[in-house]
DNA sequence: CCGGCTCTGTAACCAAGGTTACAGACGCCC
DNA sequence: GGGCGTCTGTAACCTTGGTTACAGAGCCGG
């Protein structure tokens, strides 16, 4: 059955899950739905109702703002072990969604009924575990908001170059999409970078030169 | 003594309180923090830790993330019956501050100790009352994050000009500091809206014309 | 090797919003 | 009534970021 190995890896990525009661888990392995999605596929949007909460087991979610032109502000990605601060939001205030949530990669998930993720909200362990995640979440978000209410882009692709290691195989358009903005102003804003020393270019590949001067132009 | 009427007053206005077990309460007024603040005073501020979680007895907390130039861009408002994401949110995840509360007017708040907040957290109903505010200003963030990220500031004025009655009694760089912005867009963008035959302008006061067509604007 | 694809570079132009710098208007208190 | 503080109007200018419109470069498969 396909529910077996799923639990299996489940609890591997959600060692909350074990402290569950006998009958709560057996209760979600039976209720749970086992969703295997291609990348690019949309789980949940904008204005829909929450139909349960998901487990992520293996792939990634980003979660995105879409503006009405077609850009879109990425707000957080839920990778396996974490949990989506929106679906939880929603699934407690009964309220729609209200950001839109795309598989990145291959995805598989669990979705767990509404009301079985009530009930799990029974369990103490696990309401500290969302707790705990809820918590880290809006600690993110906050600093979204301080982002893109008061940093210069350039700023902001300084930050977002550093700490994937010293070099970079992206493109330009993955970087704009990454900061909500266009390919062109990237390449512009690269460009300056290059011009000051701080980063080398070339074709999908970006080069940290200077990390202390990339650090310095986004910390101020 | 101090913490008797303030008590009572607490439960009016959190009646979950009444749920509490009598130990829990009496441990929570023995050790309870009342405080009355003037108008204008930081209640807590970015990088500070998180000493206890406030109760808004009277008053209001004006919550903003402030930017390096010290412009502020208000995230929400604390008012009596209700609580702060953000205090809630360090408390949980042991994490400093990172936004701004400030007084709006004279205020009164009973503060409760980091500890005997957890130990709020173990009774269920409180735990339940702190998820459901939660998740109704996770839902107010995200509103912030589109307007900030997507919406030009005409609709954001827009927006923000309805729902406060037909007639309202304000200046325009109170407008201006509610939408993290400056006196002089604001004045331009009314005097826009005032040529549209939405508004109309007087000393410390802005009429609405035509609630329709500022809905219109600000939805599009 | 050629055709087509993706990725990058770049320039001209534009719109939004912010900054600077005043001037006048209104209200209030002495 | 005169002086002062707050509020408003407004114009000139600047910066940021986005849009439009190409051109060339690298790559790959047929």
């Amino acid at each position: 059955m396909t529910t077996a190995p799923a639990g299996d890896a489940l609890i591997a990525l959600y060692p909350i899950l074990a402290t569950l009661t006998a009958r709560t888990r057996q209760r979600l392995e039976a209720r749970a739905q086992f969703l295997e999605l291609p990348a690019g596929t949309t789980v949940f949007d904008e204005r829909q109702a929450c139909r349960g909460f998901p487990f992520v087991i293996s792939g990634s979610i980003r979660v995105v703002k879409a503006a009405p032109n077609g850009r879109e502000l990425p707000l957080y990605r839920v990778t396996p072990g974490e949990t989506c601060i929106i679906s939880s939001a929603c699934l407690l205030g009964q309220a729609p969604y209200n950001a839109r949530g795309v598989t990145e990669a291959d995805t598989t998930l669990l979705v767990v009924p509404n009301e079985d993720f009530q009930a799990l909200l029974g369990e103490q362990a696990f309401r500290d575990f969302v707790f705990q995640l809820f918590s880290e979440r809006i600690a993110d978000l906050m600093q979204l908001i301080e982002e893109v209410a008061f940093r210069k882009l350039d700023q902001r692709l300084a930050a977002l170059l550093l700490g994937k290691g010293q070099r970079l195989h992206t493109t330009h358009q993955q970087l704009a999409d990454e900061l909500g903005s266009v390919r062109e102003i990237v390449s512009r804003l690269l460009k300056g970078l290059a011009e000051q020393g701080l980063v080398a270019l070339s074709r999908e590949q970006i080069e940290i030169l200077d990390p202390a001067g990339l650090r310095r132009l986004a910390g101020g």
